[in-house]
DNA sequence: CTGCCTGCAAACGATTTGCACCAGC
DNA sequence: GCTGGTGCAAATCGTTTGCAGGCAG
């Protein structure tokens, strides 16, 4: 992630506060480049950790704002903790150790949303969980 | 869901069994009857709600074992508990209320799978999360 | 200065673990 | 009878809440 996609999503993220009345906190700030730099979707408590000087209660209802007002996405995990990310992807997600690969892939984009009128649902976007085992733990089983 | 189908899958969960060499229990064989039984991805207070009679421990472990030999899946879902489902289908899931609903749609089957060889990663299936409003909360959100 | 934001501690719900008892083979 | 399976109670983990003080606007 170049540094220049940074600073761009700071400033935008900057906007989103302004509009939404939210106040430009030094928590929130650093709570969201803490998600904005990390690979993967950390969990509350690797945001935390990677900035140990907030408390984990606020960590958690910054995230909670962010989701509201669609800064980030609580995203769907087989673990027991949420997980965040400012962006969605698609996933790997391993059903042996729970790692969670984003790839993207072009072809996968443009898939039309199936007709779902009578569940009378809205549909704004998707992403896709492909789930299999990771090359670390097929090396670990083959191992035993 | 027929009940010749269910019962070709207890045969086939009874295989399973045998293979892996796990004792058939009666808590086993009710548990796995409850999340064949119900629609939607239970979690597991609500299977043990549905057999009283077995302990919460045990459907929480009866249900990891199952996970682990295949008869379940964990399913990923931005709630807090975690909900299983010896079947995985397509998912719309509000991003208000957090309901899934499960769909089917040919037409989803056919993706193929991206080229992940250089994350090393084997895909063995994978399932779509169509993300959105559901029709109770937009109809909320227009009273409000 | 005023109200939103934060930090702490305690509560809470979901899940796991240690241990003694019980049941299937 | 031995091994694996179960139930209970307590511990643990992730997350939320109540409340008193602090900071942004």
């Amino acid at each position: 992630m170049d540094s220049q996609f940074k600073s761009e999503r700071v400033v935008h993220f900057a906007q989103v506060c302004r509009e939404q009345k939210l106040s430009l906190t030094v928590q929130r700030r650093a709570v969201f480049e803490a998600i904005l730099g990390r690979d993967g979707h950390p969990t509350a408590d690797q945001v935390r950790r990677s900035q140990p000087n907030i408390s984990r209660t606020t960590v958690y209802r910054i995230l909670g704002t962010f989701v509201g007002v669609d800064v980030a996405a609580r995203m769907c995990h087989p673990g027991s903790a949420a997980r965040f990310d400012p962006k969605t992807y698609h996933h790997l997600v391993c059903l042996h150790c729970e790692k969670i690969v984003d790839f993207e892939d072009e072809r996968l984009n443009g898939i039309d949303s199936p007709d779902v009128r009578r569940h009378g649902f809205r549909i704004d976007d998707y992403h896709i969980h492909f789930r299999g085992i990771c090359a670390a733990c097929r090396t670990k089983r083959r191992a035993q």
